[in-house]
DNA sequence: GTTTAGCACTCAGGAAGATAGAGTGCTAAA
DNA sequence: TTTAGCACTCTATCTTCCTGAGTGCTAAAC
């Protein structure tokens, strides 16, 4: 079917008063906003067709109309104006951002912490690790009761753990542990890690410790919990400023929704590398989302992890400017975090990609 | 002033009932209540003298009675009974607990999530250092573009970091490189890494690359962010079931000061180890706290490391159980984090304190 | 002196009705 | 095809009324 221009700038019209108000648009009202010259009685006809058609719809007789999910995604496929971030918000962005650059953890709930912030909106920050695996480890001899384990994985994350034990070895007995871990546990994933493999360690080096199943146990908790992602939500309270969450139990229903992080780990699989996807009303697949809507853009985090922040809220969303501000902090992240761009200069920023972290 | 035994069983009938149902009580509710054998009217005559001694309030004449901050604190010092939990929630909250015991982090932010969840109110979960200094440098090469600095800190936490830099070295460099810092570096406190030092141990190791600043730049990142300890705030959402909160802008004032985790740093200072604290409504300094309460527990996380788990809801809050229950979610992790108990048993658990971190 | 029954009084909250106003749809003329 | 005119619809708001829970006071009973 096809929509007149008229129509469209009518339609656009309608969904740019109503983000703005939040109260059906009348009229009249559109007459002033779309700058026709033509009369209110020639725009409720149109109107009439533009409900009939499924783009518009009305609370009730006799009140204005509102855009229907049908209605804002013509809008932000073919309607929505590109929104420029002005030089202050572009500035506040980097500057929050490339102020932590150092410490990965903390930049990217920044970036949800700024999404939330520039948008009013609550947040999501998620980030999904494709599987990695031990690239090599190292054993740090401490004291006679202690050692750290060091593991580089393949996406060059670093982790680590303080050993305590209860009982005295060796230093030599780090040394053979690390030739018998970097032969026999690099490059296999967590379910290769064997009962079998561990005791056969165990022989090999001489450790009647339990040394070799302390490694191993760190091995298999870092391996389990690399693949699953974290996803962080802020800014739900920006929901309550919202008329359509005057109802506490609406609001309530979604902020719980969002609190279960694990409901969140659908979303990474719904976006494309660089591309900030809209998804409207009825579109979103979790009954808890079906009258909200959700804009996400995905940015390259480095190797073999992609990241994801979002907003989530009303349908009545400024879509144009939350688009444009994800698609900036997105770019900015991906930047950063070298997935295609030259890293920040300064002291101690080079391309660096480890970890920090409180034990 | 003292108060009569009678009089005390009335205001303690007030409190409960009215943390129950929220709604004033009046004279013939405290009489099933507390079942005291005389008639509504005298206990009309108790309440009125209650009032006026401060204990109770009237929302309005001829409205049943509400406690006050000092009826509720009166409750807590003197009337609260001390509650048990029940198997099945002792249960739950060791489960939830000891399954992740591995990650530190993660250990106290499940704390968090634990608290409220069985709780029902959202809940800080807070960790404070007592400022660290590292006590060891460890560097290993990867390969002559990168290395690994591995730090351990005097609160026995390690941290680490890749570093990957755009040319190459020797690997004897890192020897000397450790030795430098070894010797220099460690047991100072962030303000004492000065230019000066940096270009010294420059030196004294012959290097022209800046690796001695990357070092040092990562270490007075570390000492820096150490001495901060996080916070975090759960089951915001929680506050919209409550009654005290269906006015939307109540709940976004209390959500938005929750969310602003730098409010909640003074918290710690309130707090002595292995007690409970309880802060009613004006008691608490910062003014969006004002009609709220906030029952905070402390626990030693080992190492000059102190933490604190709370939650926040309305005056009208179940003391007793809420009390009783950080009280033992708090003992369960002194317990795990090594601070006064036995660590539990099992592979990979004996008395663990590394970290793990995703860079 | 304390307790209690009786009673008039108060006040919040909900139901019912009245009113205003924004916005519509339709018709008939331009 | 557009527009003016007009009757109509429906919500939101305001007022009024009513109910009932709960009080405070008084005077009698214990």
């Amino acid at each position: 079917m096809q929509i007149s221009d008229r129509k469209k700038k009518i339609l656009q019209a309608v969904v740019e008063e109503y983000i703005e108000t939040a109260e059906p648009v009348g009229s009249k009202t559109i007459q002033h906003k779309a700058g026709l010259d033509c009369s209110p009685a020639t725009i409720r006809n149109e109107l009439a067709d533009l409900c009939s058609s499924g783009y518009l719809e009305q609370p009730h007789t006799s009140a204005g109309r509102v855009p229907t999910a049908k209605g804002y995604r013509l809008y932000v496929n073919e309607l929505m104006r590109q929104q420029k971030l002005s030089v202050e918000e572009t500035e506040a962005i980097n500057a929050s951002l490339s102020a932590k650059a150092e410490e990965l953890d903390q930049l990217i709930s920044d970036a949800g912490h700024m999404a939330s912030l520039v948008t009013n909106y609550p947040a999501v920050s998620i980030t999904s690790q494709t599987p990695a695996t031990i690239k090599r480890f190292d054993l740090i001899y401490i004291d006679p009761n202690t050692f750290i384990i060091v593991l580089l994985l393949t996406n060059d994350t670093v982790k680590n753990k303080l050993v305590h034990l209860p009982f005295s070895f060796e230093e030599s007995m780090m040394t053979r542990l690390s030739a018998v871990f970097n032969a026999s546990f690099t490059g296999i994933t967590e379910d290769k890690i064997s009962p079998v493999l561990i005791s056969s360690s165990e022989r090999a080096v001489g450790d009647t410790m339990g040394l070799c199943s302390v490694i191993a146990g760190f091995a298999i908790e870092i391996l389990s919990t690399a693949k699953s992602g974290g996803a962080l939500v802020t800014g739900e309270a920006n929901l309550l400023k919202l008329p359509e969450f005057k109802d506490p139990e609406k609001a309530h229903r979604l902020m719980n929704y969002l609190s279960d992080t694990s409901n969140l780990s659908i979303l990474p699989s719904l976006t494309q590398d660089g591309d900030v996807k809209v998804l409207i009303g009825p579109e979103n697949v979790a009954e808890e989302l079906k009258d909200s809507s959700v804009v996400l853009a995905s940015y390259n985090a480095g190797d073999n992890m992609k990241g994801l922040i979002g907003v989530v809220g009303p349908t009545r969303m400024d879509y144009s400017s939350v688009a444009a501000k994800l698609s900036y902090i997105a770019a900015s992240l991906s930047k950063l975090l070298g997935g295609g761009g030259s890293p920040p200069p300064g002291f101690g920023k080079l391309m660096i990609k480890g970890d920090d972290n409180d034990g």
